[in-house]
DNA sequence: TCTGGGGTCCTAGGACCC
DNA sequence: TCTGGGGTCCTAGGACCC
């Protein structure tokens, strides 16, 4: 398909549009009196139960509120914010109708969840900021919706630019502002970057970009894995040779679930597999796709994440197969848990709920 | 009772094969 | 009977993103 090739790296102009409070916009759009307002999205609209920020309008942003945050949290922050539910049916719905305006302008499209995208418009002839604005105009017109885009060499650099405007903003970095519009950011602005490697950077004393780029490779490797230090630093320097694919294959299904309350009943836990895996299965056969790992996954009260992988010995639609091997992970993992955590005896281990049986 | 649900990618150690 | 190296796959866990 050689229109879809996306272009070398030397010659590469890439966008980068991002939906402005995408899910709190779609709100507005069939709640106009709301407009003005502090509102949230997120989980199920009510903040006296489990769920987090999903997106909030800008005037909750004032109070402190962002994605990821407990709802509950947001709700003490500002009182007066109005909740709501999320509907990921009316934002895939919306998500449809921008993408179709991606479309008229390059068929090289890399969609990053519903609201960004990356679009390689190297091809395209005349001025790159013209065609943008045209794509945001019509996007408005069409959805009543606002997005900001940036435009720069490459992914790394249209990224950061979509964000330094924002919201409705147009932006375009170059080589040649690195730095003095990149490098006073906050290393946080980096692909990559994130809660854990910004604060082993800020443990040699790195904070902003600027600094990332003027620290030598050989102390980055101090702290990180050679390919890690390498990647920072390329990223600090405005490098980033990721073509936008639009051809990416899938490679995981899953579905996973937070219990309202703490659950402590392993025949709980069993069902509430069994019901999440026969949603997975469904979804495999729709897709006409074939299982080759099943991994079950078990998020404690301290937060811990523990997993446990199984392979099929080839790959299976067969749901009693998948079952079976679901069961057994359960299982396993709930044994090496307890053992990990209280060194019992497996012949004391409590468990007076039914296990079910190992293949 | 602060903490969703969908994913991707990377790393490290062990098993296994040649 | 002892010993080596390389490649690949599997598993568990961690970090990150939207």
């Amino acid at each position: 398909m050689p229109g879809l090739d996306p272009a070398t790296p030397a010659r590469r102009r890439i966008m980068h549009l991002d939906m402005d409070a995408f899910f709190a916009a779609v709100e507005l759009r069939r709640r106009p009196e709301l407009r003005g307002q502090p509102m949230v999205v997120g989980g199920r609209g009510d903040p006296s139960r489990r769920g987090v920020v999903s997106t909030c309008t800008y005037e909750a942003r004032v109070y402190g509120i962002h994605s990821g945050m407990a709802l509950r949290t947001a709700a003490r922050l500002c009182p007066d914010a109005v909740f709501l539910p999320v509907d990921m049916a009316a934002y895939r719905e919306a998500s449809e109708a921008v993408f179709r305006h991606l479309h008229r302008v390059t068929p090289v499209i890399q969609a990053v969840g519903l609201d960004e995208a990356y679009l390689d418009v190297s091809d395209r002839t005349g001025d790159a900021v013209a065609l943008a604005r045209a794509l945001k105009q019509s996007i408005r017109e069409d959805t009543g919706l606002v997005a900001s885009v940036g435009i720069g060499p490459n992914r790394l650099l249209a990224k950061i630019a979509s964000d330094l405007e924002k919201p409705d903003g147009l932006t375009c970095l170059g080589p040649d502002d690195l730095e003095d519009r990149v490098w006073p950011l906050n290393a946080r602005v980096l692909h990559g970057v994130g809660p854990k490697t910004g604060a082993r950077l800020a443990g040699l004393g790195i904070e902003t970009v600027g600094d990332l780029a003027r620290t030598p490779l050989t102390t980055l490797g101090s702290e990180f894995s050679e390919r890690h230090a390498r990647a920072l630093h390329d990223a600090a320097h405005g490098r980033d040779e990721r073509p936008v694919q639009s051809q990416r294959v899938r490679k995981s299904i899953g579905r996973e679930r937070t219990f309202q309350t703490d659950c402590r009943s392993s025949a709980r836990l069993a069902w509430e597999a069994e019901q999440m895996l026969t949603e997975v299965h469904t979804r495999l056969c729709q897709r006409h796709l074939l299982a080759r790992t099943v991994t079950v996954k078990i998020r404690y009260r301290d937060f811990t994440t523990h997993t446990r992988s199984q392979s099929l010995t080839g790959p299976t639609d067969d749901f009693a197969t998948l079952a079976q091997t679901t069961r057994a992970c359960l299982y396993a993992h709930r044994l090496h848990r307890a053992v990990r955590l209280l060194g019992v005896q497996l012949a004391g281990l409590e468990d007076s709920h039914p296990e079910p049986a190992r293949p």
